[in-house]
DNA sequence: CTGAAAGCGCTTACAG
DNA sequence: CTGAAAGCGCTTACAG
């Protein structure tokens, strides 16, 4: 069962390969009677150009290599969503390794299976943690392609898409302000986390912008996961009993300080406030309904591959495009643990499918 | 900047391009003195062979097509874990396409895509829904490559690697009586979806193997969603006050169910024990912990992936593998919902990081 | 153990 | 508007 080539197409045409492939790109210099003749063959042999091929002639793969971590959270799955969906729509095939771990030891490989392949250009969509960073920047002047990195510090040498940390931070903070509250806590996350980092001073900046001195013990740190948030919470309560409210740096360590309160009898939003971040899908139907920052990752990896296919065609006209920062504003989702109305149960909803 | 191509290492080496293939392809007929000192130009020149030129020399690609659909789901982002760990461990590249709707037209461009790019073979991991397999199956006598299907319904003339959710269903509802409950409901996935109606089936068969006649309005339909798992509740409770345990079909749906649970003062397990499906990472921290049937997705991912491979060197020794189904049995996690010990605040856990 | 030739399936200049 | 030639960067037989 020989595969179908253009050269079996010229044949059954009666033209050569070179005409096959004018039609198939659609170039305007062929007749039109010629054009609709090799379009039949085409469609009747069910003929389908290699990809492959393409790329090596072309000198040019169309593809393009996205490195993601952490994919066990929405908001990497979210990104990686974006990526897919816009890489589709302009015409960019996704090849994709997932990192198991932060362990940069293992980034090499991935790395050179992408670059083997002959990607156009690399999405990095790995969390900025620790120095893992560092270690990619090394490479970076030796990879023969673009890079994009998703949410980590801008820098004016490379090309970074991320979310504003830091505005997030501070939308959570003065919300809560806003509701009344002065003595506002956070649970942060592992603070190696350049996000986390962020999300912490934007509480912190708010507070102090509002003349609030932030208590010393006003904040404990966790993991990310649920049982991480119980923990930081149950020590928070002793270390900063007056709490008000609190800024929870995800939604998954809210939920673990959410069973907490439950099962220590503190009503929430009654005796303590709570705001989340992330906007998980889970978020709208904790008890009570979690208020969060709501991240837009899926226009995160949007955006993500729009930049690095603009830099992609920049290069290939000559044209070095400049490294750029694009940040992304955060968005405030209002709901039931920031404020005083209680759920209700079974009621009529709202019109919701 | 002229890419370093294997004519250049052949150059620098001064042996012919065909002896340097052969060095890299790690084939024994190289003499010894030869293989070094290629070897030490590659590395020297940080020279990488172009898997594109690769890939059509030896007309196979070592790449594998993935199409996924449901990533906003944590079953679907574990499963391609699973698959990717597998890829990259077997040496495959994964090519992969996000299937945003379940709506069937958007296949075909996706499907082209991959084998343009000749794929070896591929990963269709999207759930069977309504009779969007028929579609694909139309298609599978003249794709070119072996196809590994996910999680649908075992067929003699096709390779599916699935969770047995009818075992599951199973499990949940056994679990129950053996908790001393005779009256259990269930809150159904969409039964448009054939997971839904093996997990429905598990419960049912298991009721009434165990003489339990299945009151006619004790079951409920959502949509997956966590705001369906409320609303399915709620018209539950209405038609079938006596319940006193619920078999959910999913997790999320059983979040919601907890949610009006508590608004209502029904309290979990006293007065109503809970199961769910799935185990997503937050199940843990629900209040309380829900007991739940744990997948095994990545499990599943890495199956498949092992399968497809084992088919694929088949063929290519002209052995044709024949069909089979692999399946994979879910495990029950047993937590809090479904027994009477209530969980404890802020005490000393057992160890957790 | 090593090399010259042909080929994988396309596209890119170059002629006409 | 169309075709003959060369080339993309490798590997696969075939000689020696």
């Amino acid at each position: 069962v020989a595969k179908t080539t253009i050269r079996d197409i010229a044949a059954a045409a009666g033209v050569s390969r070179q005409t096959v492939s004018r039609v198939l790109n659609e170039r305007p210099d062929v007749a039109r009677q010629t054009r609709e003749r090799v379009w039949k063959v085409i469609e009747e042999s069910g003929y389908r150009p290699s990809d492959i091929a393409r790329s090596l002639a072309r000198r040019r793969s169309l593809a393009l290599g996205v490195v993601i971590a952490g994919l066990e959270y929405v908001g990497p799955s979210r990104t990686l969503r974006g990526i897919a969906g816009q890489a589709e729509s302009l015409g960019y095939t996704l090849l994709f390794k997932d990192l198991p771990s932060l362990d940069t030891n293992r980034v090499q490989p991935l790395l050179d299976s992408l670059l083997a392949w002959e990607v156009d250009g690399l999405v990095w969509a790995v969390p900025e943690v620790g120095s893992n960073r560092q270690w990619l920047q090394g490479q970076l002047p030796r990879l023969p392609v673009p890079v994009i990195f998703l949410t980590m510090e801008a820098r004016h040498d490379l090309s970074v898409v991320s979310v504003d940390n830091y505005a997030g931070g501070r939308l959570a903070t003065a919300h809560l302000l806003e509701q009344g509250y002065r003595k506002v806590g956070h649970i942060a996350g592992p603070l190696n986390w350049w996000e986390a980092r962020q999300r912490k001073a934007g509480w912190q900046d708010t507070l102090a912008e509002a003349g609030i001195s932030v208590v010393d013990g006003a904040w404990d740190e966790g993991d990310w996961s649920a049982a991480s948030g119980s923990q930081a919470f149950c020590r928070l309560l002793e270390r900063y009993p007056a709490m008000e409210a609190v800024f929870v740096a995800n939604d998954q360590m809210a939920l673990g300080l959410l069973q907490v309160a439950y099962q220590k009898g503190i009503r929430v939003p009654r005796d303590l406030a709570v705001v989340g971040f992330d906007d998980i899908p889970e978020a709208a139907h904790y008890w009570p309904p979690l208020t969060t920052v709501d991240q837009r990752q899926e226009a995160l990896g949007e955006m993500a591959v729009q930049e690095l296919v603009r830099i992609i065609e920049a290069h290939r006209q000559n044209d070095a495009a400049k490294p750029r920062a694009i940040v992304l504003e955060p968005r405030l989702v209002i709901r039931e643990s920031s404020r005083a109305l209680p759920p209700e149960a079974c009621g009529e909803s709202s019109g919701g499918g």
